[in-house]
DNA sequence: ATGGTGCCTGAAACCGTTTTCTGCCGCGGG
DNA sequence: CCCGCGGCAGAAAACGGTTTCAGGCACCAT
């Protein structure tokens, strides 16, 4: 832990130097002779050094930050997610900084640089490596929102596994399915591999051989849609796909659609995480509820107590208990909600 | 404008107390006289002192945020905006704070507190009172997202009524429909409202009567099955539904498709905004494309210029092109993109 | 009268930077 | 030999708050 944070005074005295000097060697401002930036830049890095962003911000009068301001957005997964998170922020009076890191090369410098602007934060699941994770430990409490962390990162997350394991084994036999095809990439997020996982057990545990691949494909509906495309056209479609979440079951609903099949008739169709459309489209889809808003705020109150006694031992993980939502997608005759399967 | 700020030692000199007192007041921390708490309060008061967040998270050494970090979030609106500003803040090495209003009380004091906390910001149209953005402008640079601004305040847009005249104008001229329907709550956002003044002006404009009410539902997929149920049931079901976005038809879509309507054969349903999904349903959205991200990321630049430039003149507002997309949902045979309305 | 006890108050230190201002130093030119 | 000048470095003053610490003062008990 970073017992006594580094200051520029501390470098300033490390190096021999004004603070001054080591102001304008860490900007890159005014002049410094070559032996005076060597000794600093040394300094620097051997206790590496940062400066204070609120120091910094309070010097120069500006906080370098944006605001968003929106009415709400209760879109199935994210909306929800930062809904949940900054709800319960803005009730500890603390304000939200988002990182999106979508496509960005330095996504892991990003968010380092976003630590020293927070008292803490929620890092999803399968965002950034887990070595990052660990350095920001160190930097700020943290809590890997939607999969787990290493060592001792605490995580709050639901058993998808299980989840994915109860509903698979509903299919192959109640249903006795026995050609199923699993739509989602494992290698994306925690999330998914280990619905993918749990997806295997089911059927090791039948003694059945499961597909060797998974159908890899993102998480909105369009991929669903392209899932179903993949899928359904040559000789060897499957009885059913198990998605890895609602947005892919609705498209691929829209691509069975399309293509003339009778859901669950010809195909059996499943979600994940019963977005509010799940049960209204027709068929209703046979999912797997979760709560994904408690998910983020107790994330967000995990944090917010860390932050409090910071010298408390990190919080132990959360598993958040998900609920089997059976309708008629999966080829129930009515619809059916059963119990959890942890607290 | 606030020409010189005040400060805590402004307001200890206006009392003719020492600052020591003013904060002790100000966050009724340890003992005050009553006599001295009330010139203070007084002081603070008359010059609307309200202390700087830097200064008081420097001296906490706490910064009063939280970090939210995901991969990416891709949905059909939001998302798409969120991560259009962000891209534009993470590029000009600022971060972004998020506020998301839904269905709190006190709103504009929340977004008021927000203003200092950044630098400037973005609010969406129809977030916050007229008065409030106007008090907001005094403290930053503020845009209005998707929307209209009072005074000077700078908006970025783009033309809803014209886009959604030209759509209702194709339905009743070349396709001969007389009977529209308008799914959409005018009253809950300036977007709203303007789409419903273009469906009700391209009536007009044929000597034909629109219907006095829209069918007011919010702008998710669940609603859009709501609107259907609302529409289809009765003697009078229309013979389209003009959605105030894509979100609504696809879910008036699902909502035709349990009642088995064919569209476009029994029911014509148009969207709005051009989402991903809208070309891969069955049939296909007729809609009208809006360069969400693009204007998000307008609005950004436009706040981190008036940033880098105090005292420039407030910016012109923006109003982006939108592109009339006819595909199958509103009768046509083939799919057509059409130009844009406005530059 | 004297000392102790609380309650208030203000001076000053502190949070961690940036930036201005002053001054030292060596060098070249008059 | 002296002066001016340019390059560099450091002291100190911001930035805008909170908090510690010491002292003044009124009041009461001795």
């Amino acid at each position: 832990m970073g017992k006594t944070r580094v200051t520029v005074r501390e470098i300033a005295r490390l190096a021999g130097v004004s603070i001054a000097t080591v102001s304008r060697v860490s900007n890159g401002t005014g002049q410094v002779s070559e032996e005076m930036r060597r000794r600093v830049l040394e300094a620097i890095e051997e206790h590496g050094y940062r400066p204070n962003h609120l120091g910094r911000a309070l010097a120069a009068r500006r906080h370098g930050a944006l605001g968003l301001v929106f009415p709400g957005l209760s879109g199935p997964y994210f909306s929800e997610l930062i809904q949940g998170f900054e709800s319960e922020a803005v009730a500890a009076r603390a304000s939200v900084h988002i990182l999106c890191t979508h496509l960005r090369e330095d996504s892991d410098a990003e968010v380092l640089e976003m630590a020293r602007r927070v008292d803490g934060l929620a890092v999803m699941g399968g965002t950034i490596s887990d070595t990052t994770l660990l350095r920001l430990a160190e930097l700020a409490p943290v809590v890997v929102l939607a999969g787990r962390g290493p060592g001792t990162v605490p995580s709050v997350s639901v058993d998808n596994a299980a989840a994915t394991t109860r509903l698979t084994r509903h299919l192959l036999i109640d249903h006795g399915l026995r050609d199923l095809a699993f739509a989602g990439t494992p290698e994306g997020s925690p999330d998914v591999s280990d619905r993918w996982a749990g997806f295997l057990a089911a059927h090791r545990e039948l003694g059945l051989v499961p597909p060797t691949d998974p159908v890899r494909v993102a998480m909105q509906q369009p991929d669903g849609v392209l899932a179903a495309d993949r899928l359904l056209d040559g000789a060897a479609a499957p009885d059913a796909i198990v998605c890895a979440n609602d947005e892919i079951a609705l498209g691929a609903l829209v691509g069975a659609f399309r293509r003339d099949l009778r859901v669950p008739r010809d195909l059996v169709v499943t979600g994940f995480d019963d977005a509010p459309m799940a049960a209204l489209v027709s068929p209703p889809l046979t999912t797997v509820r979760q709560p994904v808003r408690d998910l983020a705020a107790e994330a967000a109150r995990m944090i917010l107590r860390a932050v409090e006694a910071p010298d408390a031992p990190a919080p132990d993980s959360v598993v958040l208990p998900t609920e089997f939502v059976v309708r008629r997608s999966c080829g129930c005759p009515a619809d059916t909600t059963t119990g959890g399967t942890d607290a």
